[in-house]
DNA sequence: GTCTATACCGAGATAGAC
DNA sequence: GTCTATCTCGGTATAGAC
């Protein structure tokens, strides 16, 4: 693998610090703002040690992604085998800091093939998890006209909560109380009232 | 306003083959692509003339996104004046390229605030279009419950529109067809079957 | 592992000739 | 209005001392 470049310790304080400071730039500036300086900078470390322990800005972009995704995946896998499933990852999935560095990756990826592939295949896992889940909850129950389908409802949660994550952002909020209502409401038709926060 | 610095002349052809050049990097290639001299080497004209017609870089931006998004509202005041407003809506709302130029400058967004302000008020601007075309065609009906508010039908299509064609960007499709067939049965619901093609 | 030093490039921006 | 020339800065990346 790109990332696993550089020597062998995986879990060097220095590596981490790097990772760090490539989150935190990506969050505060945007991804473009990402230097070896600046990132060398805010780590408190050499420049030339990221080209030591990453190769190229490349592979240190593509480490922090899956360190994220990674982190991501497994928090919304454990709110998926709660007792209100749906329930739990409509609340995951509104986490404010993954869903803007998420973005920047995006963003990223329409000049950086390798970055690409990697969310490319990072979201098909994420979907294919999202949509075993809740075809399981819905099964039978699609019957009634006014529940979609599974693939409908997880690509609805997916991207209201998204939208509306980036409007927010841009201090931007009207219409997003009667939008977040009619997902809550379909949440509550299917598992009923939420019980108690994560 | 700062996008008009340079010479009086809004309308010369330097000017117009400037910002046709820095949108199509921006969508070939992202906005991180756009530098001066790239700019002009693909417009066919000498760098200096960017900063004579512009002034910076930020006011090029700020022009090429007005630009687009003039051309976007007047495309969608038309279609929101049709004979089904909302289902011609959601046909131009589907603008690939329109979207990802709008992407593009939401990630640059990040770290430029001029940019920043500009996208909010044009934001803002659109979904106040929205909302009153919306409420208009909902007028009355709001009483089904499987039909929902305007503020809620507006959000659902814009964020499922705009998180689609990201996903398309990226080779996703999963999940797609039932999303698109669940919005398009609430409009059918709303404005019936949809007539004729755009 | 970590550092210094450096090569090389392309960015933004401006002065001034034409 | 358009060009050449140039300044200054910060980027990626590497060689090599410690």
């Amino acid at each position: 693998m790109a990332s696993e470049s550089g020597p062998g310790a995986e879990n060097s304080e220095t590596r981490t610090a790097i990772l760090d400071a490539t989150q935190q730039i990506m969050l505060e500036e945007g991804y473009a703002a990402v230097s070896s300086r600046r990132v060398a900078e805010r780590a408190g470390v050499n420049s030339a040690l990221v080209y030591y322990y990453f190769g190229a800005m490349d592979d240190l972009f593509i480490a922090t992604f899956r360190r994220g995704a990674d982190r991501t995946f497994r928090r919304q896998a454990e709110a998926l085998s709660s007792e209100q499933p749906l329930w739990a990852l409509w609340e995951t999935i509104h986490d404010i800091p993954h869903t803007a560095l998420t973005m920047e990756f995006v963003a990223l990826a329409n000049h950086r093939k390798a970055i690409r592939s990697e969310i490319t295949q990072s979201s098909q896992r994420f979907r294919k998890m999202h949509l075993e889940a809740a075809s399981t909850i819905l099964e039978g129950r699609h019957a009634r006209p006014d529940v979609p389908s599974p693939e409908a409802l997880i690509l609805l949660m997916s991207s209201v909560s998204r939208f509306l994550l980036m409007e927010e952002a841009f201090g931007l909020s009207t219409g997003h109380a009667e939008m977040i209502a009619h997902v809550e409401r379909l949440l509550r038709e299917i598992e009923g009232e939420r019980h108690a926060g994560p």
